[in-house]
DNA sequence: ACAAAAATATACCAAATGGTATATTATTAA
DNA sequence: TTAATAATATACCATTTGGTATATTTTTGT
């Protein structure tokens, strides 16, 4: 086997670098964080990227195809959509202990860093958040088609309701350093599921 | 009248930089930013601010002090706790036109700006959460006394759940343009306060 | 094993950074 | 009005910034 190295360093360069952008933001990570941080120098760098924006681009995809990836991998054990509802809202449960690793929410973080900052940077996070939530959308869409929810709901505000208060709970319990904002909100949404949005 | 100038430009600086550090955060706020949008010189600023941290600490405060003063003012109009709440909840409905000016939520804004990055304005941000929720406690415990909501609520549960609420959809709506987040959050908000807190 | 190509390191650059010492100008109290 | 004082401007500083040209090393296909 012809052994390449083609495409290593950059992934290495990724995986070290997604943490620190993600923690840090854009402005306050500087190109020397990023060469101590790896171990290599600016010539490597400079060679797998174009530049510093690549660099925090590249880092955000690798963040939210991590935690996109282990959603699924939490969803998908059924196939009822309101099941798939208290799944998401569960895995949730244990995202603060998750997002240490990742150095925070992706979306949180860089959203707030790359407003008024980096134009192709929030449009990422924007399709990101888009693309979240028309998932959710589809899963109350199909809920109500199936017969597990009621069907007089609104699948577009159900899920922008639902990822709006996980969003924002993952911001009180990241600021505060106290997991009890996310038991309070994914408790209020999976009453609300239960109890309201159920047929 | 002996006309004093003392106090004037420190409050001058304060105003005009606290939407700058609020909308681009510590690290991209620039001292060039800060003398250019002043007016000002270096000289000036640092004559009145001992350094950037600490502009960036008074600015923080001024806009705090802002948003807490338009929510009073909003709220005291009645010694009723759960109007308190409904009128709380109402003030969030305009609040993307506010935040506009003051260049976002400088709680959500600096709270994730600061994190990992400042302990001294991250704990001044964990102060005002602490206050804003605690207040929001009372209204819910004076509630309950007053005989306006059930007996059963537990206020600081309540109290986390509108706030945080709140919070991600300031979020939702600030990056995403959209202020359709806040109209959902205030909307459910206000719903289960009257269909469920309420006595 | 070897030459070509790709990846990385070195040494540099201009510009910007936060901050300061000192000169100059405004303001103040007498 | 004037001398003292407070506020601001100017000119400077060392350090850091993101980035690059080029030299060196590694990897690759043969």
């Amino acid at each position: 086997m012809t052994y390449t190295k083609s495409g290593k360093t950059t992934a290495f360069i990724i995986e070290t670098v997604a943490p620190i952008f993600n923690k840090h933001g854009y402005a306050a990570t500087s190109m020397h964080k990023i060469t101590s941080a790896t171990g290599l120098t600016k010539g490597a760098i400079y060679g797998n990227f174009s530049d510093k924006e690549e660099l925090a681009y590249e880092a955000f995809r690798y963040n939210i195809k991590k935690v996109l990836g282990l959603i699924s991998e939490h969803i998908n054990v059924t196939n009822s959509p309101i099941k798939k509802l208290l799944l998401l809202i569960e895995f949730y449960k244990k995202y603060y202990e998750l997002s240490k690793n990742l150095g925070g929410c992706p979306i949180l973080n860089i959203g707030v860093d790359a407003n008024n900052q980096n134009e192709r940077l929030l449009k990422k996070v924007k399709d990101t958040i888009s693309k979240m939530e028309f998932s959710i959308m589809e899963m109350v869409a199909e809920g109500m088609e199936k017969g597990e929810l009621k069907p007089d709901l609104n699948p577009g505000n159900c899920a922008k309701q639902i990822f709006s208060t996980i969003e924002g709970a993952i911001f009180m319990t990241s600021t505060m350093n106290d997991p009890k904002y996310l038991d309070v909100a994914t408790n209020s949404l999976r009453e609300t599921i239960l109890t309201h949005w159920k047929k």
